[in-house]
DNA sequence: ACATTTCCGTTGTTTTTACAACATTATTAA
DNA sequence: TTAATAATGTTGTAAAAACAACGGAAATGT
């Protein structure tokens, strides 16, 4: 339990526990049962079909949120990293199973907490509990606005559309012409539902006519994008 | 406000109100500013750009969530009908606009509510707000992993794999292999983001293939599929 | 009932993509 | 450093999709 202590500053700062008082985060990890787990690259921390009953919040590292298509085909949803939630809207839905795996992109750790036992324990009752449901609000409503920008990333009929409109919408989202991105580039291809070669091929297409510039993750979009 | 009585059942046993007692949910009613608004087929309810600060609560009819593609496109990220919620991700995230419009489907009654007033007025505080935010969590998961679902709807390879993921997903959500789907065909092409005469041809191949029958908007699976 | 409009299915053509096979460049391990 | 392995880029070909154009069915309005 030492190791708690060593990320208590990052956990009272993640979104999950925003705005909370010491002694109210205190008492919510013990009431929570708090532990942290580490994941090796590749490891599974959630399976299709896993009734979850605990948050995790990632401390360190990145995760996969991905799907076998019924054919084979990986598909993946999205990419999580430090401070965000693994699947945290089945939480709430206990008796929906996962529908999703979560793997592990890197080797990371994990902050693992037994919602359940919580909610059963205090009965809603406590004013922790009410922060934190409403900061686990806030974090779902970012993550259903980051889903349907997922769509419309994956919605665009041409690969070459799909490229541009994910790389400025990530470079929206990060305020620069200039960012990198979390995939390489099997990842972004399965992410984007896309033939990796053909993928790359644009891609280069895109780098001729001087629209987008890039070096392994990192990419530079023209002003023209 | 006479029309609100009418409506009133409905609204009791609505997911967001749900587990509310009489007193509380005439009290929040009040403190939200409860209103009825009409929307005639084909008028905007929300529009990209928006900020959203109330609660839409269909009562009667469909919307469709939708967004226009930089290049003029349609997608439609989702329909939504009686009980649901419309944009509910927005409400909470005051600072984000909405990416998304919500177009009416049909003619279409909703419940609207201040949610800010609200909030300002109680400062979280009273026990029925309680009740409320955790609805609220609740709707937000599963909306969460409707578009998980969507998500993999749209991200099969060929069209004839879209149409079966998706029939076969509705499939599942009805617990019956006969089904009637909200959409007309060039809305469940946009749906899926496909031609819509290209997924005509496709589901026509299906039917002589035995896999589905369909007239109109009532699909039937075969065991098979 | 008739005209008008909307919706749906069909077909041929062009464009785009997936796929396979291989070249080249990084990265890792010995 | 060199060999081995993995990641990325390139090319040709077959498959699939988009698109356009049109015919017929169904729905709508008068």
């Amino acid at each position: 339990m030492e190791k708690l202590e060593k990320y208590y500053h990052q956990i009272k700062n993640s979104p999950v526990f925003y705005g909370m008082k010491d002694d109210e985060l205190q008492g919510l990890l013990d009431c929570f049962n708090a532990r942290i787990r580490n994941f090796e690259e590749g490891e599974m921390i959630i399976r299709q079909g896993d009734r979850i009953t605990n948050i995790y919040l990632i401390l360190e590292g990145a995760v996969n949120i991905e799907k076998d298509s019924y054919w084979g085909r990986r598909i993946i949803i999205t990419q999580l990293s430090v401070n965000d939630n693994i699947a945290l809207a089945f939480v709430a839905s206990k008796n929906i199973e996962s529908n999703i795996d979560a793997v592990a992109a890197q080797n990371t750790r994990v902050l693992v907490l037994s919602y359940e036992k919580c909610t059963s324990m205090c009965q809603n009752a406590c004013t922790r509990h009410k922060v934190l449901i409403n900061n686990l609000f806030d974090i779902l409503s970012k993550e259903n606005i980051e889903l349907i920008q997922k769509i419309e990333n994956v919605s665009q009929k041409t690969i070459r559309d799909k490229l541009l409109t994910y790389l400025s919408n990530e470079a929206r989202k990060r305020k620069s012409n200039s960012f990198e991105i979390p995939f390489n580039r099997q990842d972004l291809a399965d992410y984007l539902n896309i033939d990796r070669s053909a993928m790359s091929f644009e891609l280069s297409k895109l780098q001729k006519e001087g629209l987008i510039k890039y070096n392994k993750n990192k990419f530079v979009l023209s002003a023209r994008v």
